[in-house]
DNA sequence: GTCTATAGATGGATAGAC
DNA sequence: GTCTATCCATCTATAGAC
């Protein structure tokens, strides 16, 4: 159909970024849904309809395509957290409550994953990327702490009675509330209540956590 | 040195038992540091300093190995929660009050994993389980919730005039703290508090970790 | 630029010597 | 039973044809 010799530039850089795209997109699900380890080049490849080559042609190597999926979705989702965060700020003089500072910080996952997001699946391989991803990756997450420090320092503000160390404590048992909310996990809750628990519920499941957060950092 | 020829029964029992235990710590303590994938099992006969086709031998194959670790693990933490559980009821005819259930649960991991218990290592080989098992371990955590439920039903018992929807989210925010006590959430936490928090004090950790949680359970 | 064919490396498993 | 040598599958990465 399409002979290369013809197409002009412009068709052709659509089409190389259209199967970039395609490459990025297998991956990620492929990724989220399996691991890291249990998918090949080939497996993502043939997930997306191009050829073996493309994966090393368009990022250099599978786990430069891994870093680079890594890199752009956390960089997303610490971005809108900022970013409402920065809100919470603004409607309350600079000091926001914590309640809406933990929210700022639980919000975005969640409504990610909400069923109808398309998104769902990038919160899955963020959430996979902390305990398998490569040391580049674990490094990153190490080393750059700058948008967990602006959380630790909106919670000190709004409880300047407490010790840090407390505050860093709690926000740690915050974190891994969120991190707790994989599929697998919910999966086990839905079997282990039988059936009451309904993670769909985004709205709901956010007011959970932020009672249950909130009364944790006020006692 | 010992020829195999004249050496008692006995002797030989005791020499395959010291090699199973040999391969069985070394992919523990790899398994646990590395994750599963990133472990062959030409590392593991190499630590545990016995030949490449011991692992075959004694189990099988190397997913047969992880899933002996992870059923024994397991059992054994399992086996103690549940006497702590059963001793905080006999404490209370019975109706255990929020607090010390919770202790229950928290309390072995935390203390396999203080810096001087040769459990430690265990500890991080379970967390570690949970999301990069194989799907044999994911199908056990699924289905094997009867042990869960036991906390689950003490919970309801303590607090009765809460939905039991309610009681099951609580509890799996409260796994999820659990679960986030990863040597590397440790270090992201220690490097953001600037060395302010030490994990290495159980009983202080485990304090906090009841009072979050207790306060998150009582509101 | 795209894709096939293959190099090069590694891993799990096992046959066979002792 | 133990251990070496080796088989065979699979993977990433790349060279080279088109």
């Amino acid at each position: 159909m399409n002979d290369p010799l013809i197409q002009d530039p412009a068709d052709n850089e659509e089409a190389q970024a259209a199967t970039k795209a395609a490459v990025f997109n297998a991956a990620e699900r492929l990724f989220a849904l399996h691991g890291f380890q249990n998918v090949s080049v080939r497996d993502i490849t043939a997930e997306a309809g191009v050829n073996l080559a493309s994966v090393n042609y368009h990022f250099g190597s599978k786990d430069a395509l891994l870093f680079e999926i890594f890199r752009r979705r956390t960089s997303e989702l610490n971005r809108e957290r900022a970013r409402l965060l920065h809100e919470a700020g603004a409607r309350h003089d600079g000091k926001p409550p914590v309640r809406e500072i933990l929210a700022a910080y639980f919000a975005p996952p969640l409504r990610w994953a909400s069923p109808d997001n398309d998104r769902r699946i990038s919160v899955q391989f963020i959430i996979r990327a902390r305990s398998e991803g490569t040391e580049d990756m674990r490094e990153v997450l190490r080393n750059d702490v700058s948008h967990l420090a602006r959380f630790a320092d909106a919670l000190m503000a709004a409880r300047p009675d407490l010790a840090k160390e407390d505050v860093y404590w709690r926000l740690h048992f915050c974190l891994g509330m969120v991190h707790n909310n994989r599929f697998a996990e919910f999966d086990r809750l839905h079997h282990l209540s039988g059936g009451l628990t309904r993670e769909a519920d985004v709205d709901a499941l956010l007011k959970r956590m932020l009672d249950f957060a909130e009364a944790g950092f006020v006692a």
